[in-house]
DNA sequence: TATGGCGATGCGTTTTTTGCATCACTATGC
DNA sequence: GCATAGTGATGCAAAAAACGCATCGCCATA
């Protein structure tokens, strides 16, 4: 949209810090932009950015002036998701913000079969924990976040929750995998592998060291699931997960994956159940594909945790 | 605002219906108008207007672009009176949708209170009455309201309402003077001067003769106060007005203008008071001069009916 | 059937925007 | 302490966009 060019400008400079490192991803000299940078404050009457040596910095009417543009942005592309949707014709872009656990086997499920009905409509998934995802809705760089314990409850509106009980992950033959539920001190001496403190299920797990006084033999951090799952065939270790990061049948005792891995819940008296957020920003009218969206993933949870959700 | 430009020529070919109409109030010619109505279209994606052959008018589509594009130009002023609100220069249009009530004495004062003030704040006042108001709201064209009986309650949000006792004006010398309360069955007869059906006044007093099946001698319906109040100088007929529409003095017993006319109440179980509601947009962020605006209204009201007000 | 009002369009002119070269300034490093 | 590499600002000519005029085709109304 034409009208928007300058808003847009405005975004990229302040994100970019740089009105030349803006330019030339916006892909024009770094004069064009510069000048239309203070065209605008001409218009506005003052100085929206501080020039630095090494740059340029919002000052605080700009700080104002961005976050009017970007809502401007977002709003213009609500309008344009309503618009194409009288047509029929479902366009739009969703953006998502999530920790690494949901963008493991739950949302690509879940975009994969929107996407099979509506196939103009594009995505964008940010993989970003508790803080960082809240903050990108309030940039609005995200439609929807998936966090487990909203901070800034201000501005986030939860649109649906899921309980989600901390589970052990072993190889079948692990002694542990006898059991039908795991205690806190089964898990005393096993080697550990524990994912990285910004996560959710890391969070749960130091809880619930903390209030049985036991700690765990950590042998690994990692952030990344596959890592800790694939190890797990090498070394007699544990690892810890949450049902919707594990493949979805596993969950049920007796299955295991195919390279032979097992999970077995937590008793939740040791290790507290972790209640997953899903949420926008509060107030703000979501694009017509966030929105539907948003309908897809609250049925697809209602219909996989029917006990442990709540709308 | 440079990039305002063709957002405001949509919404003034909205407003017109009309692209020459519209280019004519604009001052430039209607072929460039058109060009960039076409241009802002082909941009969407389709038409925002249905071609007639005696104008324009909003598709679906044109209208949910027009409300954005609304909202747009409200929330830019609301950023630049928050900018400007930073340099301690409060600058600002604030915009007031109410009765003639409220337009004659009340308002006036309070206006001319706040520009001694801020003397950079401009103002514009409609004279419109309870639906009307309430468009202006939707539409953006008024940042206050002022009214009766709200009735879009969804989308009205009330900041302040004041009880307002229906009185009865009449020559110091009437006979009804005499009296500290005025009943309707009094009224019988006495030739009456009515406000027009939609001010609010009016409706009141058509309850209260619907309730006491009485049915007053109208001898005249106006809907400019100016003209019912001096009228009762030259025959003893009677009037009716709310306190916030008289002469601040008026209403206390004894008193009475300089051409010799007194206001006396109703009694309220023969005429229901009518509460004043004064309220925005729900959910809509004020620019700052009218929510300072609005401070001082509440303040006012508070000051000046303490028992009959309510926040 | 004539007329007047409407939006759309081709074309030459005017205005705006862009890119290049360059300036002035400031950190950083040798 | 001086060279260097980075920043935003600006004069000027070229490119692009917007504009106004004249005119078309369409439709309702007289």
């Amino acid at each position: 949209m034409r009208h928007m060019t300058n808003l847009r400008f405005i975004d990229a400079v302040a994100r970019e810090k740089s009105i030349r490192k803006a330019a030339e991803k916006l892909a024009i000299t770094s004069t064009a932009l510069n000048r239309r940078i203070l065209q605008v404050e001409d218009e506005i009457g003052q100085p929206l950015f501080e020039r630095l040596s090494s740059g340029v910095r919002l000052n605080t009417a700009g700080e104002l002036f961005v976050q009017h543009v970007r809502n401007q942005i977002a709003d213009l592309a609500r309008v344009q998701s309503q618009i194409s949707d009288l047509t029929g014709v479902r366009r739009g872009h969703v953006k998502i913000a999530g920790g690494a656990d949901v963008l493991r086997f739950f949302l690509p499920e879940l975009v994969a079969q929107y996407r099979s009905q509506h196939n103009a409509v594009t995505f964008e998934m940010l993989r970003q924990y508790g803080d960082a995802a809240e903050a990108s809705l309030l940039s609005l760089d995200a439609d929807l976040a998936f966090v487990f314990a909203p901070v800034r409850t201000a501005d986030f509106q939860v649109m649906a929750t899921a309980r989600q009980t901390v589970h052990c992950l072993m190889s079948a033959s692990h002694p542990l995998a006898t059991k039908d539920v795991i205690r806190l001190r089964d898990c005393i001496d096993v080697p550990a592998i524990l994912p990285t403190a910004k996560s959710g299920v890391r969070q749960l797990l130091d809880v619930g060291q903390m209030k049985r006084s036991i700690t765990m033999n950590t042998i690994i951090e990692s952030d990344s699931f596959e890592f800790m799952q694939n190890y797990l065939v090498h070394e007699h270790a544990i690892s810890f997960q949450i049902p919707i990061s594990l493949e979805p049948a596993i969950t049920s005792n007796g299955a295991q994956t195919a390279s032979g891995i097992v999970a077995r819940p937590f008793d939740i008296d040791d290790v507290p159940p972790g209640i997953l957020h899903i949420g926008q920003l509060k107030g703000r009218v979501l694009p017509v594909a966030a929105a539907k969206f948003l309908d897809n993933v609250i049925h697809l949870l209602g219909q996989r945790y029917p006990d442990d959700f709540d709308q």
